[in-house]
DNA sequence: TGTACATCAGTGAACGCGCGTTCACTGATGTAC
DNA sequence: TGTACATCAGTGAACGCGCGTTCACTGATGTAC
């Protein structure tokens, strides 16, 4: 119980070039209110509130609070990627790493349900355009990249070829129905995670080499 | 451009005896308030202007807001079974119903992107108890029930049995991450839908044959 | 070494709005006697 | 046949609240001369 521990408490001024320090607070304490899925949707005021600042002051940073939420979404989309490497780092097999990263997915979604449903779910455009009107990269696009290497390795194919992008975006389609669904419906009774993972992943895989075979005959 | 095209009109008091046709009239507004998956959040006092009536006559037939949402997705999910029972209706063989019941899912989903986020994505938990503290059956289960028997037929087995329950599963987390990201992602360069459901449910049903291979062997 | 000025990192009061919820009320239509 | 009463299907004003947004302001710290 430290006194930084009162959320409720008003905070300090950053000294002098530390001003960017504020926006960081701002982008966690929305993370933090975000974190539960049912909670009511994030306002201005009520993240001004939990960093302990005036609700002006959250303007000082971010234009309006879809930026501020297409900010907390980029953290966490980085989050993920991190996550998925670590999972795969110790790995060799090429079937064992594509199992690691989609069960490391399938465990941050559950883990963070309100984060995950603020990068995939929430009907918040990810900022399509910059500031000078050119189209950015998507934010989850590294991670879905990832995964891309991950299958081209298990398919012995390039990470462009069409049997590649499509079991890759099979697989991202059925970890992101199996997330969300369960943080959807926590009531029915699913089965347990590892087993459905393993499962599926290896359904898309063998599904992918079988097509391969029935093209070369 | 008749009278009654007029949403902001007062409408006409019901006759006597009458008064649960106000009930259908807001369930109807409600609905076409969440069409659009992007749009503000309901709000009784925005359903109750829709309709042409009082806001405090919202609760003549609604405890509150979640009540309404509830009623908008069950009748959606009624409209979901409609629809999928429509799709395999004239098909006769196993794998081309469960194709033809998917595909449907998707459409239905992809053609009403608000209602789906209702009934599949929004935190309003399904009335999980009802009025007398009797746990209420899921109003989404009738359709995965449809697709268990379908999927049952397709493999031979009981629709109760693990291979059935769990292939059905799979197949619904693919759908519903299929048509939630498509709705989520829209400026994502999607592949083209019937391909990819076809491609995709061949691979999941293609799995469970072979897995039951390898039990018998 | 002093001092005027610029910049930085915010603050605080005020506004108008839509919201959920409450309360007593209304006016038409049926029904008992 | 008349009339008092009950019921039905709503209405309308009022409340307090939290919200986004605006505007001018503050007070500490650096910097030019």
């Amino acid at each position: 119980m430290t006194a930084t521990g009162d959320q409720r408490s008003r905070r300090q001024r950053n000294p002098r070039g530390q001003g960017e320090r504020l926006r960081e607070d701002i982008i966690g304490a929305a993370s933090r209110l975000l974190e539960d899925p049912a909670a009511a949707p994030l306002s201005l005021r009520s993240v001004a509130r939990a960093v302990g600042v005036a609700a002006t002051s959250v303007y000082l940073h971010f234009d309006d609070c879809d930026a501020l939420v297409r900010a907390v979404a980029v953290r966490h989309f980085g989050d993920l990627v991190r996550v998925q490497d670590e999972a795969v780092a110790g790995l060799a097999d090429p079937h064992e790493r594509v199992h690691a990263a989609a069960l490391a997915y399938c465990d941050f979604g559950l883990a963070h349900p309100g984060h995950y449903y603020v990068m995939f779910s929430l009907p918040v455009p990810m900022r399509p355009t910059g500031p000078d009107g050119v189209r950015e990269r998507a934010p989850g696009q590294t991670a879905l990249d990832r995964m891309g290497d991950l299958v081209a390795a298990c398919l012995g194919g390039d990470p462009g070829d069409s049997a590649t992008t499509t079991t890759t975006l099979l697989i991202w389609q059925q970890m992101h129905g199996l997330v969300s669904l369960r943080i959807a419906k926590p009531a029915f009774p699913w089965p347990p995670l590892a087993e459905t993972v393993s499962d599926v992943i290896d359904r898309l895989l063998d599904g992918a080499t079988a097509q391969r075979k029935t093209e070369a005959a």
